[in-house]
DNA sequence: ACAATCCCGACTAAATTGATAGACATACTG
DNA sequence: CAGTATGTCTATCAATTTAGTCGGGATTGT
């Protein structure tokens, strides 16, 4: 299962990442723009920053920015930033017969979404909405 | 997250297997040499049947049994049984840029857990039980 | 009849998730 | 300096999910 807090993690570095080299976004903006609770994602862009993802100003004219580039930040990065270790489990159940499976479950998946980008996303975006605007123009 | 209902699942699913042919297993038996609580088995235990895994005799020499055969049985099916569908993305977060990364680590993970069969870990177990056993008597 | 078993629905407690609140720190502006 | 717009921190709360329990009922073999 996919919480709210990972998918708005994932929202708001996407807003992040649009904005890269423009001002900061303050909390306000990007949950606005995202559709996001304001007290609830300043949680999560505190455990983003604290994970490196991001940096932060304060005071006038403040708020978020990327820490590097969107090309070199992964989907799996903010994802751990958020939820800590993934899909681990308990120890009581780590099981010699099963435990090898959980392993490569978890392997598979870190693979999968470390394997994606943030510009990756980006340009998934810039076609869906390209497609958008000729559907309506035709 | 591996819950505690699903690899009690699974280990119980491990006892019938092993008892393929033999007796029905008891609720309690299988709760005692599994370690699990018995009131919360006999709910897992339901959800399995229910599904169509197992087989369930009542009264005296009563019990629970696989119904087919562990060679056809396998990881995803009970993980499904009992969870329901795995990592499902909140519908309001099935975000278009999103979506199809969710969908192939779906795909991913329940290729991977479908491909595991109860046979196999119990031959696995087998091999760990030769091996531990060769380790004493060296 | 009796005992051993599964069957069912309701219930509770603890943990996690989702979200909010208030006080505080920092930085820019005039 | 005063004022305002920001981020920072800790605590708290409500809703949901997970883990587990309970009491009684139904079924079957002896």
């Amino acid at each position: 299962m996919i919480s709210k807090k990972c998918s708005y993690a994932l929202r708001a570095v996407l807003a992040l990442s649009r904005n890269t080299g423009g001002k900061p976004l303050t909390i306000h903006q990007i949950a606005e723009s995202e559709g996001i609770p304001a007290r609830f994602l300043e949680a999560i862009l505190r455990d983003l920053k604290q994970s490196g993802l991001t940096e932060s100003l304060r005071g006038k004219e403040g708020g978020y920015r990327l820490l590097g580039s969107p090309r070199e930040l992964s989907v799996g990065q903010v994802i751990r930033a958020v939820e800590g270790p993934w899909l681990d489990v308990p120890t009581e159940a780590a099981d010699e017969v099963f435990s090898p499976m959980w392993e490569e479950l978890q392997n598979n998946v870190n693979e999968l979404v470390d394997s994606l980008t943030f510009q990756q996303l980006l340009s998934r975006e810039d076609t869906l909405r390209r497609s958008a605007v000729s559907d309506y123009s035709i």
